[in-house]
DNA sequence: TTAAGTGCAAAAACTTTGCATATTT
DNA sequence: AAATATGCAAAGTTTTTGCACTTAA
């Protein structure tokens, strides 16, 4: 869960006899460009890619995504869009969670240690390796209470 | 985030200006069945309706699935085959979390309160109104582990 | 009565896959 | 050289939508 160079992503992606590509390296870049606690869907990074004349297909975002995202150095969202968003599986102190509306899909990231140890703790005791813990709240926001006429 | 009778659910959409129809009836009924710990996609849903000879359309049960999500009812789960899951939405100390492994899908239910409170505190220092608080770890299981040749 | 809900079929959105070609190790 | 990765286009899955008809309130 540490951050990654291309080197180290290389040898990360070697030990399991996989490959180093350019299409890899540049998708990482990209994720540890993005402002924190932005977040990219498949079509965004494509579009991204795009915008600053990589031409990656589809198909290989979707398959790295995959990829890192089993590894361990992205963590898969599911927020209110309906499709997954990623974004750089970041260590403590850095790592959040989401509190997010399901009228309106605002959504709020707010940090908490205790739940990450929980979930380190969850993992261990089952004899799992951790890759991502996300705690998401599913809630109304206060326009949204209103505008449904909640109490 | 009682449990529901048809009266209760009924009044609860009327508050609304929506209405309770036998479709909606029906599908809370399999739910409330349901054995703990099962989830179902809409496709799963879909099935059991017409294997006990209800012939509700899948239209009409994904609007279902999410209004109830909405008010609160179910719960709308990530798990790892790509498609939402859904289950009844049950209080403490029914509540519970998911860990699941990225490489073959294998899920483990957990009970946290801690976590269930934290969320709770959280929903409600933002004045969000919470509908619902899971926790999901995503790792690899020890049988994957070891295929990976994880040390 | 009338606003909301349903079913159908069609479309949309998102993701995966087969295969020929290119590239990393 | 051998195995993995890519790009393309095509297909697959899941979910949404428009519309005419039905039904709950």
């Amino acid at each position: 869960m540490a951050s990654h160079t291309a080197a180290s992503l290389k040898v990360e992606l070697n030990e399991r006899g996989w490959r180093l590509t350019p299409q890899r390296e540049t998708i990482l870049h990209i994720f540890q460009n993005l402002p924190n606690g932005n977040h990219l869907s498949a079509d965004d990074l494509h579009r991204r890619l795009q915008d600053q004349g990589e031409n990656i297909s589809l198909s290989t975002i979707y398959r790295t995504l995959k990829l890192m995202a089993r590894m361990g150095i992205l963590r898969e969202l599911e927020l209110a869009e309906g499709h997954k968003h990623y974004e750089l599986n970041q260590p403590y102190p850095h790592h959040h969670h989401h509190l997010i509306c399901v009228r309106c899909n605002t959504t709020i990231e707010f940090k908490n240690d205790p739940v990450l140890r929980i979930g380190a703790k969850t993992a261990r005791r089952e004899g799992f390796h951790l890759l991502d813990c996300q705690l998401t709240i599913h809630a109304l926001c206060p326009p949204c209470q209103q505008a449904l006429g909640l109490p």
